[in-house]
DNA sequence: GTCAAACGTTTTGTATACAAGAATTCGATT
DNA sequence: AATCGAATTCTTGTATACAAAACGTTTGAC
């Protein structure tokens, strides 16, 4: 709990909006959550404009904030980026990955094996998420690894539902061995190779991502609700 | 000019802080700030969430905002991702391109080459800003085509401080006679290459860029005044 | 002379007040 | 009945007020 109120809004804000909370182009009444957070509107506009500058709510002029759901082909496309982050980081981390750093990763894909035995899947999302976070830093370049990580955090959601999809994990995880191998031997351009597949949209992904999208009750619409005829 | 001040007053600091006109590290005073832009504390502190949002000032709760120019290393990580943002821009690029864009492309190649021959040196930084841009949207993804812009837009200040060096110009124009000639035959793979090494800092270009930047008035310090012992 | 504690000052963070721009309601007119 | 428009109500954007945290300075003890 952070002592700047406008910094926990903005975090139970983000949570809220991730989970669903809101329907996408739904407005964010200051008031009504002013009210429900017991601060003022102070720091809540505040949060509004955080919010805004990682793209989760659109801020229009002298209407409001309105929460704004990635259509299905924004997410895509954000996926269809991060895939090439991350092949970028696979590259870099190929050439440049400390010893210190590698043995992390072999921990940690070894951790990625003891939750696929065990079943747990809560398990292997942590030690997942784990493992990309070294490959960003692995990459040894500070600004790429914050930006990929910003796009992460973006995608988190849509990252859970695919999780849930059967098999997923045994391949996820054969991924990460061949990865941690390219990293082992400096191939970057396995690494790099490897890393897109694992991270972008294709084939039977497509449709596992589909479906779930559909489900959730994240509507794609890329008009704020201001604007609907 | 906008109708919200924070707008303006965000623009404006954005200008003065991306011109030098603060050192690194100094803080930003609230109340100098206010009276000199003839607004209250509350739209000025709208306006430092969104520099901080976009990476331009740092902000301590409890201290304030401070700038923050990126050290050396730094923008040379910056560059390096922009390298590849725009490597990726060119490779879609080269498969997806609709005709309509590619005469634009063309268009612009040939203001560039009329920018050159005038010795229009403004001239040639606003059609290449634009050949750039062009290649961001022609990468048929939306969002890539942001996030490039945005890291583009970061990078402003240094690109300007290139274009001086002696003969960037002619070898700049040669790159987009190389980059628009693989658009239009549909070769993603040079596409990719030349564009990376189009914005990629390297071998004499690296040198050129260490002088310019030891020249400019942004100090590099990645500490925050406020932390200093 | 140095260090630290206490006091006063400055500055941030939040609440509230107020003005101006949207949205809505309701009545008048066709 | 539908539409246009004026009046009313809400909501946003900005200013100001106030509380609490950081900062600086002075004073006192060793």
């Amino acid at each position: 709990m952070n002592t700047r109120m406008a910094d926990n809004v903005r975090e139970a804000l983000e949570q809220m909006i991730v989970t669903g909370e809101f329907a996408d182009g739904e407005r964010l009444d200051e008031i009504r959550l002013a009210e429900r957070f017991h601060v003022s509107r102070t720091p809540l506009r505040e949060a509004f404009q955080m919010l805004a500058a990682s793209g989760l709510v659109e801020l229009v002029p002298r209407r409001g904030a309105f929460v704004r759901h990635p259509a299905f082909h924004e997410m895509i496309e954000m996926f269809e980026v991060m895939a090439e982050l991350e092949a970028v980081c696979g590259r870099l981390a190929a050439r440049r990955v400390t010893p210190e750093v590698l043995e992390q990763v072999r921990a940690t894909v070894i951790a990625c094996e003891a939750a696929v035995e065990a079943g747990d899947s809560d398990g292997y999302y942590r030690e997942n998420e784990h493992f990309h976070q070294l490959i960003y830093a692995a990459s040894g370049n500070d600004f790429l690894a914050q930006e990929s990580q910003r796009l992460h955090k973006r995608l988190q959601p849509f990252r859970r539902m695919q999780l849930r999809v059967r098999g997923r994990m045994i391949q996820s995880l054969t991924e990460h061995r061949q990865i941690l191998t390219a990293l082992e031997t400096g191939d970057s351009d396995t690494a790099e190779a490897v890393l897109r597949d694992h991270v972008a949209v294709q084939g039977g992904k497509f449709n596992d991502l589909m479906a779930s999208y559909k489900q959730s009750n994240l509507r794609a619409n890329s008009q704020p609700m201001a604007m609907r005829g």
